[in-house]
RNA sequence: GGGCAGAUGGCCGAGCGGUUAAAGGCGACAGACUGUAAAUCUGUUCUCUCCGGAGUACGAAGGUUCGAAUCCUUCUCUGCCCA
């Protein structure tokens, strides 16, 4: 078979492989799963990592299984976490491991009538049999509380001042038991996951061994940094979500868009499945001419298509022109009334009266219309400099709309600072 | 249980009776430059304001004083040392 691994490697996607995983890839079709925690009701960019492997993986004849924890979601993993974490209730997990279902179907296809379909699973329909008593005998005996202890998302919280409660300790021994389960149930013989699920899954290969005596594989992948040292996956507004009500493909394509130099062609192995003498020939492309942004752009547009679709590719393309084109005013001006709404869709929109609009200056109606919290913030950033309308910037603050520059007769485009846009939008009655 | 040190604005950190809405740094926001970048430079950064001011603030509660972040008392919490 193809190598898959060889695959991640030139992709910068492999961060530790134990021994024979990649030998066992090569030789026959293998079941692989990464789990996805229920935290929240969509994915972030931070899960589009084990999404592509998964895609990566059935590309070369695998099986990739999506693992929900619902189970281990109602335990929380102590993972990198200093603190004790709160406890989510069935509910709200109920509603997340919903969310997580819908979109991992979408970039994998789950239904096919291929040998290697991939499978969606809930370690909750297996936990929720078994009784304590039956988990601390058969699984709980098999390892050692020096093994786990000796795991550095426990050392670091034993040491800690907090501490640690019974639950969270138990965590690895149960994403151990899963593996374990998936193995004998599926004959799913591999893990893989992030880099800091290293210690979890490599609990998960020695429970296979000493319970059952098999062999078991796995690999991580590398946590995405980004080349500033900051945290990859989050804009000025937060997170980055998949979901397109969350962060709409416009911010999504923005977000990608921002890549800096540094990180894009790192960025474009992983998140795209451009070919390696392709990107290598954009990287050369690039050099030299940063300023065309050509891996930005690539990558901006391979990955929205991936995540959303053509059309809001096309769409969110289209909305950058606009908004950050030099020949904006007129751009903004030739817009037909449809074409601007869907450019602004997704920007916040507010709206007041003809009356109001002559009436009052702008600092009332960029107050009234939540810009700004209060006249003083609003003053200080027009002063500044920090206010445009349709484009135009403006710097008296008692400067008032007059009706004829309105775009369609009944919309202003407010800018605040360079990236954040307004809309409003007049009334008749 | 005993001893010592400390608690200041988003964070770090000066101030140690009035001129202190509180130095400086970081972060954040905005402007210039640029590539919707980085670096750099500039401005803003407690809240509201009719831009004249007004109101809240230096762990909490009391007290001394014309006046307290600054002095006193008690309490709470944190760090270090001794048992």
């Amino acid at each position: 078979m193809k190598n898959v691994i060889e695959e991640l490697r030139w992709r910068g996607m492999l961060h530790d492989i134990i021994p024979g995983t990649e030998e066992q890839l090569t030789k026959e079709s293998t079941a692989g799963y990464v789990g996805f925690d229920p935290t929240a009701e969509s994915l972030h960019i931070g899960s589009l990592v084990p999404i592509l492997v998964m895609v990566h993986l059935q590309r070369f004849g695998h099986r990739p299984v999506a693992l929900v924890g619902g189970a281990t979601g109602m335990v929380g993993d102590p993972t990198g976490k200093s603190e004790e974490r709160n406890l989510l209730d069935r509910e709200t997990l109920d509603r997340n491991m919903a969310g997580i279902r819908k979109q991992l179907s979408k970039f994998i296809d789950f239904d096919s009538n291929q040998p290697n379909s991939a499978l969606m699973v809930n370690n909750y329909d297996w936990f929720k049999d078994i009784s304590f008593l039956d988990f601390i005998r058969d699984t709980g005996k098999h390892i050692t509380v020096n093994y786990m202890s000796a795991k550095d998302s426990v050392k670091k919280r034993l040491e800690s001042e907090n501490g640690m409660s019974f639950t969270e300790f138990c965590y690895q021994l149960m994403q151990g038991y899963d593996f374990f389960h998936l193995y004998h149930t599926m004959n799913c013989k591999m893990q893989f996951g992030g880099s800091d699920q290293w210690g979890n899954i490599v609990t998960g290969v020695e429970l296979i061994r000493r319970k059952s005596g098999k062999e078991a594989f796995a690999f991580t992948c590398p946590l995405i940094k980004k080349a500033d040292g900051n945290k990859f996956g989050k804009s000025e507004k937060g997170n980055v979500w998949l979901d397109p009500e969350r962060t709409s493909p416009y911010s999504f394509y923005q977000f990608w868009l921002n890549t800096a130099d540094e990180d894009a062609e790192r960025f474009l192995k992983i998140f795209t499945f451009l070919p390696e003498e392709e990107i290598a020939a954009l990287a050369v492309e690039h050099k030299g001419n940063e300023h065309k942004r050509i891996l930005q752009n690539r990558l901006a547009e391979e990955v929205t298509r991936f995540v959303h679709s053509q059309e809001d590719l096309d769409f969110a393309i289209s909305a950058s022109q606009i908004l950050f084109g030099n020949d904006t005013e007129n751009a903004l001006r030739s817009l037909s009334e449809k074409q601007l709404l869907q450019v602004m869709e997704g920007v916040p929109q507010f709206s007041v009266t003809r009356e109001q609009l002559a009436a009052q200056d702008i600092t009332t109606l960029l107050v009234e219309g939540e810009v700004f919290k209060s006249k003083g913030e609003a003053r200080k950033m027009i002063a500044g400099g920090g206010v445009a309308l349709n484009k135009e910037k403006i710097n008296e603050e008692t400067f008032k709309v007059d009706s004829s520059s309105l775009l369609n007769d009944k919309y202003l485009l407010i800018q605040k600072g360079k990236k954040n846009y307004y809309l409003l939008t007049v009334r008749d009655n």
